[in-house]
RNA sequence: GGGGGAAUUCCCGAGCGGCCAAAGGGGGCAGACUGUAAAUCUGUUGUCACUGACUUCGGUGGUCCGAAUCCACCUUCCCCCA
């Protein structure tokens, strides 16, 4: 056991950004009790992608070891809205909704983790049940100068934007959430630093044995600048199709290939190294591979790279959305049914700009229709098809 | 509590009575080139019945033949003083 432990371990100190602390970590890790180990959880719609990953494969690491995962819905501060105030039309979630989000939450993560092993709390249940003395008392165990040093908070400041009192007690509140259920471990992306580091003063505060905080590197997104993250649109999503999710990692950029295989595959370095350093774009179709049979299984492989080979040799893929139409529908019209254009307009730009195909054909006039029944391949870019079906 | 400034299309940011669907940049989308990459170059970036019409410049109401631009009130943010 101990030198699984030590495996664990070992492993979570190569890949994280930061422990705190080793020796607390390693002495939890031996002392032989169950751990709880805490990891937040947003409560608006869960997709979760390769950047959340990154987390969850040290927490199955974990979990392999005994110990318990306990995701924390956020849903409590989810009910109030967003803080920032520019985010203006993020709609606070009812009661009903962070439930829903919570269930297919539980769904995509446990394609990682183990289900058994895992639990789900919402941290409405503790703190909507706070007084007021409560909150002061809480409040009271920081200093305005300490929580003005989250670098966010430094950066608006400096800049003159905005703060609100209430997005001041979010690392409090977060932090609490941590003495709620007695944290042995909390990890996080490495944004979340200052967050965790707060729950662990306050489970002193508190008289609680301060939890270990583990912070992984935050996953680059596709487009090579922003973090991973679904409003970025620059994501693989771990519940995507296993076509997409091919296609999506031969657009990870070749500067950070490798990084992609260390965080978030289980290929050693000297398995993907060689490939990487002799031809980027061997090295490309290793991952696809590499990722698709992890969250699609072995024989989604073929399919998958099949189809992105044949849609990159100028083909066309063989199952298609289909949409049906009565003749003398236009082009145009078309688009915005299929979802290739959000209206007409840009519909017609498409077309003027030559990126819109029926059966390979380029389209020069935007008023074009399609008259004749039968079946059409509508194509926008190189790689959106969408089966057109005139009757 | 007092005084001063600001709010523009996805983002930043120009515009300060007609020539404004609104400069420029970023981002997005498409075309060329390619590895369905990057870089680069080109086009495009409110909607529709597309050489025209309609809706947009924090909100509401007003002045004017005409308002993103002027006035009043409201909302939000920033700065200075207390």
């Amino acid at each position: 056991m101990t030198t699984k432990i030590k495996a664990v371990y070992d492993d979570i100190i190569r890949d994280s950004i930061s422990v705190f602390s080793k020796e607390g970590l390693w002495e939890k890790l031996n002392s032989g009790k169950r751990l709880k180990i805490k990891l937040g959880a947003d409560p608006s719609r869960p997709d979760l992608h390769l950047g959340h990953s990154v987390a969850l494969r040290k927490l199955k690491m974990l979990q392999d070891l005994g110990h318990e995962i306990i995701f924390i819905i956020g849903d409590f501060t989810g009910m109030i809205g967003d803080p920032s105030g520019k985010s203006k039309t993020r709609q606070p979630l009812t009661f009903e909704q962070t439930r829903e989000n919570a269930k297919s939450y539980l769904e995509q993560v446990t394609k990682i983790l183990d289900k058994d092993k895992t639990t789900i709390v919402f941290n409405s249940e503790w703190l909507s049940k706070m007084s007021f003395a409560d909150v002061l008392s809480l409040a009271g165990k920081y200093t305005v100068a300490r929580i003005l040093e989250r670098d966010d908070f430094a950066k608006r400041l400096a800049e003159n934007k905005a703060i609100g009192m209430h997005e001041m007690f979010y690392p409090l509140m977060q932090g609490y959430d941590s003495v709620a259920i007695q944290a042995d471990i909390e990890v996080g992306g490495n944004d979340q630093t200052f967050n965790l580091l707060v729950g662990r003063e306050l489970q002193r505060d508190y008289n609680q044995v301060p939890q270990e905080v583990i912070t992984f590197p935050l996953l680059p997104g596709l487009d090579g600048v922003e973090k991973m993250s679904k409003s970025l649109d620059n994501y693989i999503g771990i519940d995507e199709p296993a076509e997409t999710m091919y296609e999506k990692c031969m657009k990870v950029p070749d500067n950070l290939l490798k990084t992609y295989f260390e965080l978030t595959t289980d290929l050693k370095s000297d398995e993907f190294l060689p490939v990487t350093d002799r031809d980027i774009r061997e090295a490309h179709f290793l991952y696809a591979e590499t990722i698709v049979r992890m969250y699609h299984g072995k024989e989604a492989v073929n399919g998958a790279a099949e189809r992105y080979k044949s849609v990159a040799g100028g083909g066309v893929p063989q199952e298609l959305e289909v949409i049906t139409a009565a003749p003398g529908t236009q082009i145009t019209e078309l688009l915005v049914i299929s979802g290739l254009a959000p209206s007409k307009s840009e519909g017609g730009r498409l077309i003027k700009g030559g990126g819109v195909k029926i059966d390979g054909e380029q389209i020069a006039d935007f008023k074009a229709c399609l008259n004749e029944k039968g079946e059409y391949v509508l194509s926008k870019g190189k790689n959106k098809f969408i089966k057109i079906v005139i009757e």
